[in-house]
RNA sequence: GGACGAUUAGCUCAAUGGUAGAGCGCUUCGUUUACAUCGAAGAUGUUGGGGGUUCGAAUCCCUCAUCGUCCACCA
């Protein structure tokens, strides 16, 4: 043996024992009571990051469960992450000086399906440098026809029981990458803006938006407002930079009076909340800047009594991007004597897109929307009636809030990559025809047969939060999904409670009628050594797949996990990893020094046994095993309750300052007499170890079981996860 | 404006109402063939402030302060 613990050699050819010898696969005892989880399907777009380590703590859960004798499907699968690809890719292609737009759309997704591909297999592999113990059997990508039919069955059945539904309302949009979003990938972020205060007929109004203002509809003014209520009800022309606009001045309690001026211009078409208001008064919703982000002045300019300044502004104005055309109408303002005032300091909060940081065009666009209320409604009563528990049991309520809060979620996205949603639009009616997934020879309301498939594909989540089933039914065993749903265990990070964790609860009590998992574990954020963020511009990212390289995949596993309070963010350092693969060393070594003594000693030493525990003559080795059953009994304690660092914190303290710095320095003369007890003892002990440290430090643990004398002949991975030796 | 965290040794963090712990760092000593990726000994804390409950509080309750995260249609 080496006198230092050598990773690099031993982890290869450890996974491959593994993999090749079938331990990953569940085994053959049809009885056995299932385990479960499903790997959060890592998107196939990137390498693994740190975060993506953070797996470790499925697969203590799936090990221990192994190692208790259950049925343990760990089943791992790939995102294709829609949207969030295709982001990539067309950052890739912008290396190369090319765009989205270079291609079409069967020529662009077949593109992103080779490089999603090259990066599945290259993300795999490194799952497996990890020591993941997944059934690779098993493998399942979101983008596998099953999977896609689920889907498609899923989105058919939500529309025929009028959960989705078609409507045309303000999206989120984002002008650069061309497509709308959810209410949850708006990211809002805190600006100082200017707030120009504009004349406006015989009022003032306050607006961060002025190059909006020409298709404003009306004026709104809280009705009890004693300043404005005399106008309410009455409409007059306003004079703007392009003449005069007829408004109309409408009662609105949502208006603050203490706001700007109290009055408050509105906009139907480019603000949610006047959206709504012209909802309800009958505003017409008139954009004026297009999908491109761009001024739109083509419906003023087609007027034909159009005087010489309003024509010139009004095409200087034409086709400009937003935030230039808006310094352009300052300007313009000014020269009327429009302006009264402008509040640089204006703070407010900016809604961007949560990839590239664009600012987010509220627009109107029909997309499809899946009605919530009532998905949330059996959500909620799920975790009420304790169906699915959380760990820590404060994101109980965290869940329970989302779920109260959520708006009707837009699933349409205007992206090639991803799976194109099952409605066809007839040319003649107009109307919808919605299939589970085959091509309608006719349209569902006039039997036209010119029907036009929408362009658009799903939210990528649409067809995650259907992991569980979706997944369970695509194995090829068709027995997995009655044996293995619900699953047991929901482990991730609570960054995405809402957009997944969510809505696998809602999409799986409604299409299944069982929650889809029966408890949730939440892990934090990793961070770095001083608790900040990772981010590749501070340059303080950690390569999970660099650090297996200097330390073993044990040692960042074990520094993931010690220390480590479920649901609370992290700081790793690389002392930490470091200090780990130090503990994995001081295991080899006391394993070195086990078969030096060994080697000693002629005869075989015999095996601690009911007999030898009975007959324990000597003060030394009777305590260690007292200690050992100690240990045995509270890391299983601490595995059954999620406390996965007490348990290795428990164990790396027992292995190191008790049995190493104690109990072999005490009895080192006995072992080198080659005391046969003592021998029997010490590596009844250290054996012991080996199995409760299995699920933390995989590797090192293995390949010491395979060196050292033992009675089971089976590798550690299938071993019996230890019981307790007691005195009759 | 809400919700949820955090505040414990120099740093990063654990602690399941019952004598405050770990890793790294620090001080002194140590090359006895398991390991210097080591060992021995040691220093550092009235657990953010203030109340309360309890035989007993880092832990439960109230309150204040600071930091962080998330949510909400203030133009």
């Amino acid at each position: 043996m080496d006198k230092n613990y050598q990773p690099k050699d031993v982890e290869e050819p450890i996974y491959k024992m593994w993999e090749e010898g079938g331990y990953f696969k569940l085994s053959n005892n049809p009885t056995a009571k299932p385990f479960t989880i499903l790997l959060p399907p890592p998107n196939a777009n990137a390498d693994l990051h740190v975060g993506h380590a953070m797996y470790v703590i499925e697969d203590i859960m799936i090990r221990y469960h192994r190692m208790l004798g259950e049925a343990s499907l760990w089943l791992p699968g790939a995102d294709h992450a829609g949207f969030e690809t295709q982001f990539v890719y067309e950052k890739h292609l912008a290396k190369k000086g090319q765009s989205r737009f270079d291609f079409d759309r069967e020529t662009l997704y077949k593109d992103i399906w080779n490089f999603v591909h090259e990066n599945r297999s290259k993300m795999e592999n490194q799952l497996r440098r990890l020591g993941f113990s997944l059934d690779w059997s098993r493998n399942i990508f979101t983008l596998d026809p099953t999977v896609v039919q689920t889907v498609y069955t899923s989105f058919k059945h939500l529309f025929d029981k009028g959960l989705v539904y078609r409507n045309n309302r303000l999206v989120n949009y984002c002008t650069k990458d061309g497509t709308g979003f959810s209410d949850l990938e708006v990211l809002y972020v805190e600006r100082t803006d200017p707030m120009y205060y504009i004349k406006y007929g015989p009022f003032t109004i306050a607006t961060a938006r002025p190059e909006t203002k020409f298709r404003d509809t009306a004026l709104a003014v809280n009705p009890k407002d004693k300043r404005y209520k005399k106008y309410i009800g009455q409409t007059m022309d306003i004079m703007g930079l392009l003449g005069p606009i007829t408004m109309t001045i409408i009662p609105d309690t949502d208006v603050d009076p203490a706001f700007g001026t109290g009055i408050m211009k509105v906009t139907p078409a480019h603000d949610p909340h006047d959206f709504a208001l012209g909802q309800k008064f009958n505003l017409p919703v008139t954009p004026i800047i297009d999908f491109r982000g761009k001024m739109d002045f083509s419906w003023f300019l087609s007027q034909d009594t159009l005087d010489q300044k309003s024509r010139e502004r009004a095409e200087k104005y034409h086709g400009k991007k937003v935030a230039i055309a808006r310094q352009m109408m300052v300007e313009d303002l000014k020269t009327d004597g429009l302006m009264i005032k402008v509040d640089e300091h204006y703070s407010h909060r900016v809604g961007t897109c949560w990839k590239c940081g664009t600012v987010i065009e509220p627009l109107p666009l029909e997309q499809w929307y899946v009605q919530v209320k009532p998905l949330a409604k059996k959500a909620t009563k799920a975790i009420k009636d304790k169906k699915v528990s959380f760990v820590p049991k404060r994101f109980e309520k965290i869940a329970l809030q989302w779920l109260t809060n959520f708006h009707d979620w837009n699933i349409s996205r205007q992206n090639v990559w991803g799976i194109r949603i099952p409605a066809w639009k007839c040319e003649k009616c107009a109307q919808w025809t919605v299939t589970a997934g085959e091509t309608p020879t006719a349209c569902q309301h006039c039997t036209h047969t010119r029907l036009i498939q929408d362009t658009d594909t799903f939210d990528t989540w649409f067809s995650s939060g259907q992991w569980p089933f979706a997944t369970l039914q695509a194995t090829g065993n068709p027995d997995d999904f009655k044996r293995f749903y619900p699953t047991s265990v929901m482990e991730t990070g609570y960054d995405i409670l809402p957009w997944w964790v969510c809505r696998m609860l809602m999409l799986g009590v409604y299409i299944t009628g069982t929650v889809p998992f029966k408890t949730v574990y939440l892990h934090g954020l990793v961070r770095d050594a001083k608790g900040q963020k990772m981010s590749k511009s501070k340059g303080n990212v950690i390569n999970p797949l660099q650090m297996v390289d200097l330390y073993g995949a044990d040692a960042l596993r074990m520094a993931l996990v010690f220390g480590t309070g479920a649901g609370n963010d992290q700081a790793l350092s690389e002392d930490k990893i470091r200090s780990m693969r130090n503990f994995a060393n001081k295991l080899w070594n006391i394993a070195r020094f086990m078969m030096m003594n060994f080697n000693a000693v002629n005869a075989p030493i015999p095996f601690y046994d009911e007999a030898m525990h009975k007959n324990l003559d000597d003060k030394n080795d009777k305590r260690i095993i007292t200690e050992l059953n100690m240990l045995t009994a509270k890391v299983t304690k601490q595995m059954e309750t999620y406390r996965f660092s007490d348990a290795a914190l428990s164990i790396y303290e027992f292995a190191w300052h008790r049995l190493a710095d104690v109990h072999l320095e005490k009895n080192k003369e006995r072992f080198k007499n080659g005391d046969v007890q003592a021998l029997s003892v010490l590596r009844h002990v250290f054996l012991t170890i080996l199995k409760l440290l299995h699920p933390f430090m995989p590797f090192v643990t293995e390949h010491l079981w395979k060196d050292l004398p033992r009675k089971s002949k089976t590798p550690l991975i299938i071993s019996q996860w230890p019981a307790i030796l007691r005195k009759k």
